[in-house]
DNA sequence: TAGTCTCATCGACAGCCATCAATGTGCAGG
DNA sequence: CCTGCACATTGATGGCTGTCGATGAGACTA
């Protein structure tokens, strides 16, 4: 099983295209969004994709230490990131280095009724 | 204890004004987020969203039989979602009515990157 | 090949969460 | 009052989740 995952969110992309504020979520559209919002619904992983973004791309190892958790701790959060589609991993050597997808930031935003 | 609440989030407007793209967060502003987030993390909330705003104002017995949850479930949610400020409640004779807060939900856009 | 470094996985534990039946609270009409 | 209705709260339960120590899987170096 390799480490680049995110298989049943794949259709995320085909669906919900219109604001929440617009119509109704059905409960596939619901089903599916929702498990991104959660990814985003804990303050370690808040700041871990904010440090990713900021640095455009960061090394696991270097999220130990500002993140104040234990490695494997670090990696779960990466884990359900990735799973979420909101940040992808390539290994390079020994390391894991991580980048933002800004297209599930901008499905989001467009989820929140932005124009 | 009133049915209006949402004590701890309300320094949120005033915290998280730059994108979670430009600036790593700081745990602070994480851990006022985070909630927020969470409360969008579960289908039947996102639902339950989406059908106020797309109301406009709905009464809560008007909820129970499209999102399939017993009636003490629909309450929950709808303090869930209250607590987070995304919703906000006025009591009419038996009837509760609730209504979107478009600020944070523009709170949320910005802070995921929007222009 | 052995050693070391980075990261993923496993196992376990504590805490939180979604759900619903039962019950309580407040409002309206008779 | 008393009854009925809408909603909130409680208590219980099953499942999920964040956390870390221990261990495993690859990758580089000597």
């Amino acid at each position: 099983m390799p480490a680049r995952l995110a298989q049943p969110l794949d259709r995320l992309d085909e669906l919900c295209c219109s604001p929440l504020t617009d119509a109704p979520l059905s409960p596939t559209e619901a089903a599916v969004l929702a498990p991104v919002l959660a990814a985003l619904g804990d303050p370690v992983r808040l700041r871990l994709l904010s440090l990713v973004a900021a640095r455009g791309e960061i090394c696991s190892c270097h999220l130990e230490k500002p993140l104040g958790k234990s490695q494997p701790t670090i990696s779960h959060h990466t884990r359900v990131l990735a799973e979420a589609g909101l940040i992808v991993g390539e290994r390079r050597g020994k390391w894991m280095w991580w980048t933002v997808v800004p297209d599930r930031l901008a499905l989001l935003r467009r989820l929140l009724g932005g124009a």
